[in-house]
DNA sequence: ATGTAACCCATCGAAGATGG
DNA sequence: CCATCTTCGATGGGTTACAT
């Protein structure tokens, strides 16, 4: 049983504020210095003290992968939670292919012709966009459109075939869910590892992440996006903006030195509250 | 006029190492 | 897992050019 310790009020922690969810990072043992290494090239890293020169590993492990694959689902939900407050200025977008598509290349050709389209009918409208392979490999693309005028957002449906040909078209209202973010984000990672057939490679590591390509980017945004800020503040001062809401998720991981030993190195206890009251605008 | 594609470049996300 | 830092390649969008 891990002993569940209180955070002392003094203690200070990272926060970050989108709408109506807040989430708070605290880490036992905050950074202190800065970092010893510094990179110079590509795969090049001179540590600074000793000046010793190494070179970084020629391919990321399946391991690593999946690691910067939970960063970038962390980042996307904060920017969604941010952007999206299921006002009627903001619709949600599928565009589909109606063979199968594997090349990501492709695919952001593909959306950036038809993001110059919508933008000359509707020059007001921001984007955040998410590239997802299905199950069989083949990608396609789910769009949160919203309108930076906050009126109403509606596109004949007519007109969107006209601007994505690749396939089809879906548009809906955002649901009404408490977190867009946690439900717009990928959920490769829940997938079970029994596979069937064909696409083996992929099952075998147990999720799609395998589909993408070595630098993929899971999600991008037009420039109207705000971009969420963390705000470094004492835990006192958090509770004092979440008042007397309870963490509606609250996780402790412990850092060790390898698995299995018994000395703690650093500890990192994630939370997040929904406030209500400042949910939704209609 | 009206809609689309082609350039170019500032900006932004991904990479990747270590210490805690 | 988070923090921290730097480099590099991708890309968003303003502008221009080219259609219809």
């Amino acid at each position: 049983m891990e002993e569940k310790k209180q955070i002392e009020n003094e203690h200070l922690t990272k926060v970050y504020h989108t709408n109506h969810i807040v989430e708070a990072i605290t880490v036992e043992k905050r950074c202190t210095g800065i970092a010893h290494y510094r990179k110079v090239s590509r795969r090049g890293y001179v540590n600074l003290e000793t000046g010793e020169y190494i070179e970084s590993k020629a391919r990321a492990s399946p391991i690593d992968i999946e690691k910067r694959f939970k960063k970038s689902c962390h980042e996307l939900r904060r920017i969604i939670n941010l952007n999206f407050t299921g006002h009627c200025s903001e619709k949600f977008l599928t565009l589909t292919y109606s063979g199968t598509m594997r090349d990501y290349k492709q695919v952001n050709l593909d959306f950036k012709r038809f993001w110059s389209r919508f933008r000359y009918s509707y020059p007001s409208c921001e984007y955040i966009r998410i590239i997802e392979p299905q199950a069989n490999g083949s990608y396609h693309l789910h769009v949160l459109m919203k309108r930076m005028d906050r009126q109403g957002l509606f596109v004949p449906m007519k007109k969107l075939k006209q601007m994505w040909e690749r396939g089809g078209v879906w548009i809906e209202n955002l649901p009404f869910v408490d977190n867009f973010g946690a439900y717009f984000c990928p959920k490769f990672l829940k997938e079970s590892t029994t596979s069937t057939d064909t696409v083996s490679k992929a099952h075998e590591k147990g999720t799609r992440i395998a589909f993408y390509p070595e630098h993929f980017r899971l999600y991008s945004c037009s420039r109207g996006i705000q971009k969420p800020v963390p705000v470094t503040m004492t835990y006192g001062k958090l509770k004092q903006i979440v008042g007397g809401t309870p963490p509606c998720y609250s996780h402790t991981t412990t850092i060790r030195d390898e698995q299995g030993s018994r000395e703690i190195l650093n500890s990192i206890t994630y939370e997040q509250y929904i406030l209500k009251g400042e949910k939704r605008h209609e």
